[in-house]
This record gives structure tokens, C-alpha cells and sequence, in this order.
DNA sequence: AAAATATATTCGTCAAATCAAATACGTTCT
DNA sequence: AGAACGTATTTGATTTGACGAATATATTTT
């Protein structure tokens, strides 16, 4: 029933050091995100968010949630108690940093305008931004 | 007079990815710890350790001291604040690491052995082991 | 059932990190 | 001054990660 070794922790931070995966989960916070979403706001192409949200995934740091078509992405706790403490470090981190900010703003803006734009139509919003609306 | 943005979190992410690089950190601990104990005690080639040394140096992770044709490592407290705070997070996992206790383990026995191994006669020991000797 | 859509996966390539071996540099010892 | 020693750096090969492009898999819409 699986193996007792330490949780590996070269591979944690491994996944942390790609500013693409921290932007998406800057993006996360404390709401469930639609993929769609992250493809908006950060301006990559598909694949790239998905592979990216894969290695999250692996790694217990985000949970995924499929409804119909559209799959939702939120912060998952870290079974391992270090790291669990040590993502809220990050994303307390993440709050401060500049460009992180502009990305939230972003977020937020798409969310928001009157016209969703054409690749956003019918998606799900982000709950957080259902409420301010 | 530099830039004012923001502090890489994936570089200092990207620094704490290695294993090697982690172990140096689990035996440096509170002391200040000369580079050939990290040779011995982590069995590796000397200019592998230097080089992992570099890029934990390059990060403000550590700081090096020389004292003749020694050179003394010390955690040193990155300038970024969040940076900072992380560090001890990591150290404070790095004490839960089954790996990372025996090398522990590895180094006071080492550094207490009546019988020094050669390549370490007339080493500098570790403050925290002299103390006990 | 067929077309459209949202997401995931595969594939080939390029950049970056790591490594062992060799070498350079600076200090101490003789 | 020269030999020995501790540490750092360079070099060339190998591995690993990230990427764009193409493709596959569901699901929904028509």
C-alpha cells in the first residue's frame, strides 16, 4: 500500500519553478478556474496550459473537477504537511509580485466586460468574480 | 542602481529542485561548514559540490567565508523577504527527511571519529560538532 | 449522426541543467 | 622556489524540461 519514503521534495520545487505554472496558480486563488480561462488571460496556447495543469495535478497541488465540457481547476492541499505550509508561502508570495497582479487584474477584466470575448461565450465564471458582477 | 522588479521566485524554485543542493543545506544546518565535509559526507566529486555551492551562493541562499585555502558555507538570509521565510520552511522540512538525518548522522561521525578519514586531516570541523567532541 | 467545442496527449525539436574529467587558481608547507 | 593541497572553473557529452504543431478524446450542439 504504497511506499513510506519522504515525500520528494526536489519535485515540489521543481514544479514551483516554472513561472507559467505559477501564474496559473496566481490565476487559481481561492476560486475553481476554468481552463479557457487561463488560455485567455495568460495568452498561451492550449496545450502548453494543459500540459502545465498536468504537472500541478501530479504533484497534488491543484485538484480538477470535470462539468460537461469545461474543466475546473482549484488548489489542492498537499497530502505532505510540509508542503501543504510551504504552498501557502508561495501563494502569499505570489500576491505581492507584480506581475501576478496585472495577471489578476486581467482576470478580472475578461470576467467582467460586458462582451466576453468570442473564446470566452458561454463559459463558466470564476465564482469570485459571479459575486462582483 | 538596480532594477526595482520583482525578486525570480521560479529561479529561487529552480535552486531548492536539487537533490544535491538540498542535502548541502540539510548539512550546513546552524553552522558553518567547510566544502571538503560535503565531499566526504555526501561521497560526491568535489567539483560537483562547488558547483551546486555556485548556484545556492548566486541565489543568496548561502555565503562563503575563506579562512586560508578553506572555504566556510553558511546559510545566509536572502534579501527577499518571502524568499527568507521559505528558506526556514525548507530547513525545517529538510529535519523530517529520513535521508537528510543520516547524512546528518554521516557527518558528526565523521567529524568525531578518533580517526579522522585521510582526506580530511587537519580540516576545520564544524563548530556544532566541536562543541560535543 | 455530424459538426463544433473544450481539453488532453503525442511527437519532434530546441534550450537548459547536470555530470565527469581535466584544468586553473590560490594558499600553505617544506 | 617548488610541491602539495583545497577549491573553483572549463569542456564536452548526456539528460531533462519546455515548446509548438498536430492529433486524439470527450462532450455538447445542431
Amino acid at each position: 500500500m504504497g511506499k513510506t519514503t519522504d515525500f520528494e521534495m526536489e519535485r515540489f520545487f521543481l514544479a514551483l519553478s516554472d513561472r507559467t505554472r505559477l501564474r496559473i496558480l496566481n490565476l487559481i486563488g481561492d476560486d475553481e478556474i476554468c481552463v479557457c480561462f487561463f488560455v485567455e488571460v495568460l495568452d498561451e496556447l492550449q496545450p502548453k496550459i494543459s500540459r502545465h495543469l498536468g504537472v500541478l495535478r501530479e504533484l497534488g497541488i491543484v485538484s480538477a473537477r470535470k462539468d460537461g465540457k469545461w474543466m475546473h481547476y482549484r488548489i489542492d492541499t498537499p497530502k505532505y504537511p510540509h508542503a501543504a505550509r510551504m504552498l501557502e508561502d508561495v501563494r502569499a508570495w505570489l500576491k505581492d509580485d507584480k506581475e501576478m497582479q496585472r495577471d489578476r487584474a486581467r482576470l478580472v477584466k475578461v470576467c467582467c466586460s460586458s462582451c466576453l470575448p468570442p473564446a470566452l461565450n458561454g463559459a463558466p465564471l470564476p465564482a469570485s468574480v459571479v459575486a462582483v458582477r
